[in-house]
DNA sequence: GGTCATAGCTTGAAGCTTCAAGTGTCAGCC
DNA sequence: GGCTGACACTTGAAGCTTCAAGCTATGACC
């Protein structure tokens, strides 16, 4: 297993100063979705996954998108989505019901006990999210930081 | 749900140049590690976690780490690992043995066969991970990279 | 108008992760 | 020596995600 190892194609290692990058980078995506979590499913009994689908929503004219839509917004799976949001439609926060002029689309709405429970937890959530990103990054560093997230968007996007 | 509609403590919301970060990133920490997984997945049939305890065992002296330093090592919980090497155990590439000085210390050590499997889907992983990271980067930008992601993980480790 | 491929969504099973609780071990203390 | 508390790890159940397969509806083509 080392750089001189070369079958065909040609195994390109990364070299120091990627690797550098790359441990504490792969540690991001670990702990921070972790922490997110966490924080939420401490405070409220929801997951990060479910949280996305209320703010979503809550942000859309009558708080309302298709699943489809909805699954490409929060970057979820139709059938993650599917299983959420049964999930949530049984716990009363959000209401499913087919489009009218076209039967293949369902219409996921925010209910007010939705919208309530939204309210209550958003705080907290936007306050762990500002201690564990931005609490500790300059102006600067904040706009590098948008710049790589939408760079390494790119090739995740296909 | 506006900036004004302060509570005890009063709520910070995030502004506009955050939130022009916070949403790729948000993507970003959930479209990687399922393009890691997905590309492991496809070619070897194990996720990326199981990569990460093969990839650690391999680069330690005699393949061998006990449970908890490999816990930390790969930024999972205990019960998460255990699992995890149970699994790996019972395919074979991962062995499991008791501490003898001090019997509460499992180790875990990487056999043949698990080293083989590694080597054999080593390349492919790196490739991806190139693909998605690094080939749309200049090399200031991993080095920003590289700064951020280790300022983001202090808070996060507690 | 019938056929076919595709879009949009759902389902069930399998696998993984998390959480709470449990086991056994060690070290400090009286 | 016996208690106490902490450490290292495991276990089982519950919840979530993924995958493959399925459903119905739509649009395009002939």
């Amino acid at each position: 297993m080392t750089a001189e190892d070369v079958a065909t194609p040609a195994t390109r290692w990364l070299d120091a100063q990627q690797m550098a990058a790359w441990l504490p980078l792969l540690r991001v995506v670990q702990l921070l979705p972790q922490a997110l979590d966490r924080q939420l499913r401490r405070e409220a009994g929801i997951g990060h996954a479910y949280y996305q689908v209320l703010a979503t929503l809550s942000a859309q004219p009558e708080r309302t998108l298709s699943m489809g839509e909805l699954a490409r917004m929060t970057a979820t799976s139709p059938s993650r989505l599917s299983h959420a949001v049964a999930a949530m439609e049984e716990r009363g926060w959000v209401a499913r019901r087919p489009c009218p002029t076209n039967r293949r689309i369902q219409y996921a709405t925010l209910t007010d006990e939705g919208l309530g429970l939204l309210e209550r937890i958003a705080p907290g959530h936007v306050a762990e999210v500002r201690r564990v990103v931005f609490d500790g990054l300059t102006d600067e560093q904040v706009e590098q930081l948008r710049s790589l997230a939408l760079a390494i968007l790119a090739p995740l996007d296909d």
